[in-house]
DNA sequence: CTGTTAGCGCGTTCAT
DNA sequence: ATGAACGCGCTAACAG
């Protein structure tokens, strides 16, 4: 197994010192001769040279690594953001390190602390924050002894942890939703609401609520059930059960995102149930890869990749802790129709 | 900036030495006492200690770092891909690297540099190779210096490279899925080829044609045009141009994957052309997220989770170079119908 | 079982 | 402008 070339090799090559094969090779301010700058240069190329990251970073004490952490990657939501998060780190040339939680407090927590291991230079954490004052208080502890440390960390999600942070207008963006609904004659509504731990879920049920308050209607009808598509599909069975009874004259399902929404689809098609015509419904984020279902998909535009790019932006700057707002826009689209 | 602690503050805090401090916290073989071993735990937690995976690795000249590339995360195959990749990876206590290249081949190299500056232990290369042998040629160089150095590497995609891969059954499947169209009566195709520089793309067509033949069936009409939603759109609306000429009799489109398709049927919908009823459309690759599609889409899976974790399991076995393949599956759904 | 010490590959003063 | 030497944080002989 031959060894990688190191930089010792590439000096000796050519015949120089171990200084000055490193200002060449490696951007120093110091300047080296044309003569021995090109005799080491060639020395590298012929000897397939490569700066070993690892000893860089430990020796400058200053990584060019960027961590991030997601729920799932398979969730179309998190893979446009983390798209955007490793465009936006290459461009500022560091290398992105994944780690999917699949929604565990824990696995979040065991991975910052990770990050924090592997000295990255800065961490954003995507998704939503948990309803759990002891879980986040560990998280934010150890997001603490890695800004102790000199790192950087970014949020996007609900501004919890004392660092720089996107906020989704979760609550705003359903409140709109639920007016415009309101404005297109729906007086019943139901709300898939998701899990009741998950902030981002909670914040949307709320602002849905309230929004339907402030058009003078009465409170929609909640169904809990898991974050996802499987999720849509089963509440939407369940609201298609109590329809002769509490569901009764609920004419408008707001799913509180676009996956489950698509599973509430599947399930209203399901059974025979027509949208928009005998129910409508709403999603939310605006996933763009959702944008060509049939029916088109009524629902709340988040910036998703916006969102990636400025939560890389926040982690790379020297500024104090702030909390930016990321706008969500109703869009109203074919499953959502007016009643009389 | 207070500085993380070092092992060499643990120890001195535990007053042990360097080496005892090491030894109960990274895990070597070698025993250490109850009592001193209780010392250092209690020092490291105190003091915060996170061992330094940086300095570790150019210790053990042995990082625990996979490094992933794939073309772009917000496109549903490799999102799918890449978070089995992860999984697979933390599984293996791997944390991973990603890099996107979006189709550009120079990125691709480029990446594969990178990762070998990281000295990953492993790289895993996702997504099509490309109909240039120079292109080609280079990243071959590139990742047989990666592995002089001892690293390891994957891929997934068309077996070019010299090393293990898992190669995706584009041709077997899009053959079989000709064989099946086929047998419902149609007879006259068009395929929205994608670019022809994409040897996926030409895979598909190539299988796809031959099974045509196979049946008896005279060639397609080829359109091609960008391997991504709005290239299946274009495409298709130039279908539609060539109604009354080239395109003529046409019953059936195969798009090459499965995004295509979907760009395809918003074209067909825009313009009034009933789907399957005026004509059938089928995809490639069933990606999750695009099941609850109206209608839903004929199309050849493909085990995307599980070839991104065979991958992973390749890259980190110590076998020499092989390729397995990865069967491709027919699934008649809604969007193609039987003609008589 | 525990401690000493020599590297791992590179950046960076400090002389020259 | 160039080189010698020390340090970054940790592992792995080697010696006791």
């Amino acid at each position: 197994m031959p060894r990688d070339a190191t930089l010792e090799d590439v000096a000796r090559h050519a015949g120089v010192s171990l200084a000055t094969a490193s200002r060449v090779l490696n951007g120093s301010t110091r300047q080296v001769g044309r003569a021995l700058r090109e005799r080491v240069e060639r020395a590298a190329a012929e000897l397939g040279y490569t700066t070993n990251r690892a000893a860089q970073a430990l020796a400058r004490s200053a990584s060019d690594i960027l961590g991030l952490v997601v729920h799932d990657l398979s969730d179309p939501y998190f893979a446009v953001v983390a798209n955007a998060v490793v465009r936006e780190s290459e461009r500022h040339g560091l290398s992105v390190m994944v780690g999917t939680t699949f929604r565990d407090p824990e696995a979040e927590i065991g991975y910052v602390a990770t990050l924090r291991a592997q000295r990255v230079r800065a961490i954003v954490l995507a998704g939503s924050r948990i309803a759990d004052e002891t879980v986040t208080e560990r998280l934010r502890a150890e997001i603490d002894r890695f800004q102790g440390g000199g790192g950087r960390a970014a949020l996007i999600g609900q501004d919890l942890l004392g660092v720089d942070t996107v906020v989704p207008d979760n609550r705003a963006g359903a409140y709109e939703l639920a007016r415009a609904l309101a404005g297109l004659g729906h007086t019943r509504f139901a709300v898939l609401t998701g899990p009741s731990f998950l902030l981002t879920a909670v914040d949307r049920v709320e602002g849905f609520t309230a929004g339907l308050a402030a058009a003078g209607l009465p409170e929609p009808l909640l169904i809990p059930g898991p974050f996802d598509r499987d999720g849509g599909y089963l509440a939407a069975e369940r609201l298609l059960a109590l329809r002769d009874t509490t569901a009764a004259g609920v004419t408008c399902v707001f799913a509180v995102n676009d996956v489950m929404a698509v599973g509430a689809l599947a399930a209203l098609r399901a059974h025979g149930v027509a949208v928009p015509e005998q129910i409508s419904v709403a999603g939310f984020d605006d996933i763009p890869t959702l944008r060509d279902l049939t029916p088109s998909l009524t629902t709340v535009r988040l910036p998703l990749a916006d969102m990636g790019r400025r939560a890389v932006e926040l982690a790379l700057a020297t500024t104090g802790p702030a909390a930016e707002p990321a706008t969500a826009e109703v869009v109203l689209r074919e499953s959502t129709r007016r009643v009389s």
